[in-house]
DNA sequence: CTTGATATGTTATATTGTAACGACTATCAA
DNA sequence: TTGATAGTCGTTACAATATAACATATCAAG
């Protein structure tokens, strides 16, 4: 899990920029300009961010719908993920691997870590085949406290 | 489970409301006549509901801040659940027990059913102790198909 | 009845997200 | 090369969701 200790930013962004773009290349993807300076910022910020927010770095006089297809096409592929509570993205920290993923939100800072989930494993799954229903995706987001804001508390 | 099969709807609206009623005389909170007037609306429809939508039937020239207010509180009370990928909100399907649930959505004809949750108890609890992070609350909402729609596809 | 807390009505505005359309670009096949 | 096709982008306008702020009204306790 990648979580809220401090790490490489640097390396972070090269390797997630690197794992994109050779996995648009395998996939007959275009990772376009404006596509690819988007999950720069992403992973640069390495927090959630608003689509607003996004187009205020991209500058340039950018407009909505440039930031939402952008953000668009990189959850659709797996690049970075909606955060629904917060209506915002967040670069994926496990880019190329197929998953689907919990996160972890601090309401203190916003600091959002990436846990693997197994929701359609536990109890819920079972609970979903009793009644015949099929999942296709599940979002898990828990908010609390990382352990910085709890010191701070 | 409260799912997808059919059933008595006045007999949830009945109680529904006066569970509400009773939680409300017993903690001292005051169920107004529009609050449960909300609450009747989600318990009758029976399915996600857009605070707008809400608002509409409402009527009366019921502004905005009117439905938001009735929803917070019926939320924040355990009345009613808000599913953050619709933004939309229901109602309790368990009145009266405290619960942290999780929600499965059908995509085809956007029917919520109500699940337990162990969010924080399985691999993702163990995960979030690992990194010291104190989960408070946990949003699990799976999206799919049910039964219906699985078999009109 | 007064007081303090809570709830409501109202206006205005903030935030988040899309529809629609024309122009441009990459790719591929004839 | 040319044209066909699908995908992408810039732009305008707007839709949908949500909240701030402030005046008024209501309730419950002393």
């Amino acid at each position: 899990m990648i979580g809220f200790e401090t790490h490489d930013h640097s390396h972070c962004i090269a390797t997630g920029v690197a794992a994109a773009d050779a996995r648009c290349r395998e996939a007959g993807l275009r990772l376009t300009e404006t596509r690819r300076r988007v999950l720069e910022i992403l992973l640069e910020r390495h927090r959630a961010m608003g689509a607003y927010e996004v187009l205020e770095v991209l500058g340039k006089g950018a407009k909505p719908p440039t930031a939402y297809r952008a953000l668009d096409f990189l959850v659709k592929n797996g690049f970075a993920h909606r955060i629904e509570r917060l209506n915002a993205f967040i670069a994926c920290a496990h880019p190329g691997e197929d998953h689907a993923p919990a996160f972890l939100i601090c309401r203190g800072c916003d600091a959002v870590a990436e846990a693997p989930s197994e929701a359609t494993k536990g109890r819920l799954g079972e609970a979903a085949r009793k009644v015949g229903f099929r999942i296709e995706r599940a979002v898990v987001e828990a908010v609390g406290l990382c352990p910085k804001c709890q010191d701070a508390a």
